[in-house]
DNA sequence: ATGAAAAAGCAACATTGTTGCAAAATATTT
DNA sequence: AAATATTTTGCAACAATGTTGCTTTTTCAT
């Protein structure tokens, strides 16, 4: 398969992505989710900054990430140095709806963040008068490639 | 026991903690450690500027955060909205190493965080190739005194 | 009490996130 | 295909958050 096939490939399946969740289609919005779509771990507003090459505004990147957290199309990733992490949901997410209970990695090496998405978060047990209604699991370790 | 007696008695709780963690004993140090003291919950750093009442310099704050959690005073607790929380170490925290093996609540009611101190994150069976150092659970729900 | 060491405060700056509005791009209707 | 309505973008200005270097003040040990 020649590098044009895959470029227009990742393109329509962006297209569709966004046409199945009811979103104009815009370069920023094509960018970024193509951002995410080639890439493996999570991503921080200020990866997607610097890796959409300066070409978009911060605010529309703010934007468009928050309208995609919105439609389902990615989750946030909680971490504890003031970086919030997004990465793709499985499809299994809707509208204003996030189903994902998959745990997150982190590696102290690269620093990447991965969604283990055959990791289920495990039934938490809660002190009387606690309920929950959602659990993020995040491990902090080294990963597979910096093993 | 009067009121009095209440805040010496505090006083004197937060002196031997920063002795025992060889801090020396600042007006700062103090401020902050009670708040920590009298809370159930987290603090963010705004919290903890707030309830200072402005008698510090930003600054002063962001420091001596910092050297609690070196000293394994507080610990951080991830979010997902950019505004780390800190929380008390139960006291087999030395420096330079946390032990925290406990979940963290979040209250989508009162927004308080808190230590389920006894509920201890469970094990977490990972893919081939990755290894876990330390695992955070943070589960989000009603707490005890919002159901 | 004195001096050395540590911490606080200040100023200046960098980064990150937000809001309102005008211009541009996209989608819809004819 | 062109005109219109709608949505999105970019810009500007601003607010909040976090950082660094340096001077003054406070704390601690002698």
């Amino acid at each position: 398969m020649s590098a044009q096939q895959t470029i227009s490939r990742l393109d329509s399946q962006v297209n569709e992505l966004l046409k199945k969740n009811s979103l104009s289609i815009t370069g920023s919005r094509k960018k970024i989710l193509q951002l995410f779509l080639e890439q493996t771990g999570a991503l921080a507003h200020g990866d997607i900054e610097k890796r959409a090459g300066e070409k978009f505004d911060r605010v529309t990147v703010y934007r468009t990430l928050q309208t995609f957290v919105d439609k389902g199309i990615i989750h946030t990733i909680p971490t504890a140095d003031n970086s919030i992490r997004y990465a793709l949901c499985k499809d299994q997410c809707s509208e204003g709806h996030h189903h994902d209970h998959h745990i997150h990695f982190v590696c102290n090496n690269c620093s990447n963040t991965y969604c283990l998405d055959d990791v289920v978060t495990p039934e938490i047990k809660l002190p009387k008068g606690y309920t929950a209604a959602h659990v993020e699991v995040v491990v902090e370790g080294v990963c597979k490639n910096c093993k």
